[in-house]
RNA sequence: GGGGUAGUAGGGUAGCCUGGUCCAUCCUAGAGCGUUUGGGACGCUUUGACGGCGGUUCGAAUCCGCCCUACCCCA
């Protein structure tokens, strides 16, 4: 196996953290040969099964899952000027068939809004066809100048989850961007993964979007991560490709359209947030192995213990918990360093004189020790998964609400992202001051009106001008 | 976008400056055997590498060029 010996860089080095656990714990393998590009390890697989197949459950209760092609022809991606724009420099183009040029470029997705689009044309005639609420999770790639880093900066993004509605008014296409945030919200809150909403300046918007709005977590270092967006598009789109529909009078009315993004950044903030100087922390949502059982066999107890272990895997996979039994052939310390690397919520020890007391002892990833009786064990692990989710959640919340900081003057604004912080400030929502807090401290706008839990202080004065403003987060973005 | 640093068994390193005693070293991992087992066990045996292409040279891990890949710093 890998070699998982060893102490991990500790987590207040970041990057290096990052790295180093993303290979030690076997979720990703770096070592492909093309830049931007990585593999999943089956244990890393797993855990974005969960995750996604919570995405999709969310998903479900309003929309329906679909697949488009890969290869987009180049006349339908050149069809929206802002939208090429945005993207051009970005575009991978397949340019071949075998040793025949091609006469028409195909342009692989580096999202799905031209491939889609034109589908929706045809599809959407009536007012009764709307609202049409589809979604895809597949892969999507783009050419990124900028360094990649596996989960946050891709060239291939392999968990993209777009969704991609269709309504009659602007109106109702607000109300699903509304929909689809509480819907994010819900889900990252599933992963114990504390969100800020803001609504991304002009200049920052989707290309193509009337307004986009985002969500973004606090890592460990303090820069923020942009785990999902949510994108009002009017009828951008829907002028370019045609989707119109006849409404109740019998006339061809443009549709509003929105679309919203997730990807395995979800996962990079999952690991980011949660884990520790000793490795992974995963939620019990996102475990792929909830509960180890470590049997202590020695001597002469190995046959009771080993009886014991299993019946006790049995009853617990019966209760439905993802339970694993380790019955390699390892001391038991280097099996708890094993299983904590990979973040296993809780480590069962069950040995000889925890079977003469009639009892599991329970240590969860986050340090608690406690027994649990071994007859009613499916209860017992039931409270403790329960108990660490809210101390997962509870640890991230801490470090949320720590990083931010609220700054009312420019000098204060430097020495609050210099601290590491991500600032919370007031903005007019002008463009010129946008820029003057920008020059002066080498960080961005990463959105105003923001929504958050952790922020109260809603309005004040601009920190630029003086005028009225509303909050807005400043700082250091991936 | 600009500037660095690096690439040697599955992982981590030494060797490079000063080309040859280097069929390359150590830790770790893998395979095998034995003894162990309540926080990373030990002994013995064994497998396994100089990023790619080209150049210089009698001879290249080492020098030169290009490429690929990775990481760090600045914008």
């Amino acid at each position: 196996m890998d070699d998982d010996t060893g102490a991990l860089p500790a987590k207040s080095d970041f990057s290096a953290w990052f790295n180093d656990l993303l290979w030690r714990a076997e979720i990703m393998d770096v070592r492909y040969p093309v830049k931007g590009l990585y593999v999943w390890y089956p244990y890393g697989f797993a855990i974005r099964k969960f995750v996604y197949q919570r995405l999709r459950d969310l998903l479900d209760r309003d929309h329906q899952e679909t697949l488009f092609p890969l290869l987009i022809p180049e006349q339908e991606f050149m069809k929206e000027a802002e939208h090429i724009k945005g993207f051009e420099d970005e575009v991978y183009w397949v340019t071949h068939g075998g040793t025949t040029p091609l006469d028409v470029k195909l342009a692989l997705r580096p999202t799905s809004e031209t491939a889609i689009y034109p589908m929706y044309a045809l599809w959407v005639r009536s007012h009764a066809d709307l609202p049409m609420k589809y979604y895809q999770i597949v892969n999507t790639f783009r050419y990124e100048t900028k360094q990649t880093r596996p989960l946050i900066r891709l060239r291939e993004i392999t968990s993209f989850m777009e969704s991609h509605t269709v309504h009659a008014t602007w109106d109702e296409a607000e109300a699903q961007v509304e929909y689809e945030l509480a819907l994010t919200r819900e889900f990252y809150d599933g992963f114990c993964i504390p969100i800020i909403i803001s609504k991304r300046p002009d200049w920052d918007k989707f290309p193509g979007a009337d307004y986009t709005i985002a969500v973004d977590a606090i890592m460990p270092n303090g820069k923020t991560l942009q785990i999902g967006t949510v994108h009002h598009l009017g009828t951008h789109f829907s002028k370019t490709f045609s989707i119109t529909y006849e409404d109740k009078n019998g006339e061809q009315q443009l549709a509003n359209q929105t679309c919203y993004g997730i990807s395995e950044r979800s996962i990079a903030a999952l690991i980011s947030l949660h884990g520790d100087d000793k490795g992974l922390i995963l939620p019990p949502a996102a475990a792929p192995i909830q509960a180890v059982i470590i049997p202590i066999t020695i001597g002469k107890r190995h046959e009771d213990v080993m009886a014991a272990a299993q019946k006790l895997e049995k009853d617990l996979t019966a209760a439905g918990f993802r339970v694993k039994l380790d019955t390699r052939e390892m001391r038991p310390g280097a099996k708890y360093y094993w299983w904590e690397l990979r973040g296993v919520p809780l480590r069962l020890e069950l040995g000889p004189r925890d079977l003469d007391a009639g009892q599991i002892m329970v240590v969860t990833r986050t340090g608690e020790k406690s027994p649990i009786e071994l007859a009613t064990a499916p209860d017992g692990v039931k409270t403790v998964l329960g108990d660490i989710t809210e101390a997962i959640r509870t640890r991230a919340e801490d470090h949320t609400r720590s990083h931010l900081s609220y700054v009312a003057t420019m000098d204060g604004l430097n020495a609050a992202l210099d601290a590491g912080k991500v600032a919370v400030v007031h903005w007019c929502q002008d463009r010129g001051c946008g820029d003057a807090i920008e020059e002066k401290t080498n960080a961005s706008i990463l959105g105003t009106d923001v929504r958050s839990e952790y922020i109260t202080d809603t309005e004040g004065t601009c920190i630029a001008c003086g005028k009225r403003g509303k909050a807005t987060l400043v700082g250091r973005a991936y």
